[in-house]
DNA sequence: GGAAGCATGTAAAATGTTACATGATTTT
DNA sequence: AAAATCATGTAACATTTTACATGCTTCC
């Protein structure tokens, strides 16, 4: 199952909502870490409804509007997001894991927990790998103008550093939030 | 043109490489922010040859293997990458942003820096977004629990909040490397 | 003897984007 | 009078991913 459906997911096992609501939400200001459109929107929610994971609530029309379906979440589509929150993903996948941590709240922090710090290991290693490099460019190299291509180079690795720490520090807080159960 | 064109291009202004040496840069660890694969980069090549980008530098097989075929960026091709670098680009797209800093060496620190300058009030004005908005969800609900869908909201919103930051402070900083032209 | 590396390329499948289509109502 | 909003959906196109295809050499 491909991201999207997960992502309509999430949304589900907040509150109940028409696919309309669900576009409006995903292409919005906040959560906008995922975008839809309408060619994924509407099949993959037929698609859902096949498979268990989602059931119409009500299908009513205001007048002269299409009809508003108005779907939501069954017990198989909490357990499927479950699993899927569960589960470790790519390293490096940012958007995936985001998604997965806005369905965090489903999960035990037993299971949670071990998930943040192996992901923050993950961020550790690169982080390292990140700091070597640099410090090898500018070791070998001495001050880089910037119109040396390695500038551009040192920069862009400097920008991966800065990625790396904030996600540690993040994993470093959410462990906390979520062992204080509160936020 | 699409993204992965401008990729290919960025990795030949610094040096001549065949098809696979550039798969195998961007799939390597460093520069690992962009991905390609045989069916994008092939056909690429081609296409950007056939428009007088790059230029075959030389074909030689070696003993038994496929012929390996280097190319060379061209004037024209140059001249391509320096108008996209130089043009701001959509919002909120991080890793084209990522690509055209990699060629940013190319263009002179009086182009460069606004566009730095206009990155980082795009930032400011999300982070303020993001920060009201993790502000009014905490105050309207007293403390969350972890197992509450707004605790997720709000460490999704912080996680955002982060990444502005970070951006906001690696703008400051690339400008003051372009100002003292050096890193 | 099998796996991995070099090096090119193609085919098929999945996924994503843009545009179109309907149609009444409310806002500008 | 035109544009935007609500609300569903489809068609055509572009892009991306995964797998296949060749074939010789070197490493394990």
């Amino acid at each position: 199952m491909s991201s999207i459906q997960y992502a309509l997911l999430s949304l589900l096992a907040r509150e109940p909502l028409s696919g309309y609501d669900m576009k409006q939400q995903m292409n919005g200001r906040f959560t906008a870490f995922y975008k839809i459109n309408n060619n994924q929107l509407y099949p993959s929610l037929a698609k859902m409804e096949g498979e268990g994971l989602i059931e119409l609530l009500s299908h009513e029309r205001e007048s002269y509007r299409p009809a508003r379906k108005v779907y939501k979440i069954t017990e198989a589509g909490i357990e499927s997001l479950k699993a899927w929150v569960a589960q470790p993903g790519k390293p490096g996948d940012w958007e995936e894991f985001l998604l997965k941590q806005y369905s965090s709240w489903l999960i035990e922090p037993e299971v949670l927990i071990p998930l943040l710090e192996e992901n923050k290991r993950q961020h550790e290693e690169i982080l390292a790998e990140y700091t070597a490099r640099a410090a090898m460019l500018r070791e070998q190299n001495g001050p880089l103008t910037s119109d040396n291509p390695l500038f551009s180079t040192v920069v862009v690795i400097e920008m991966g550093v800065g990625f790396e720490r904030m996600s540690i520090e993040w994993c470093d807080n959410m462990i906390r939030w979520v062992k204080e159960n509160r936020i």
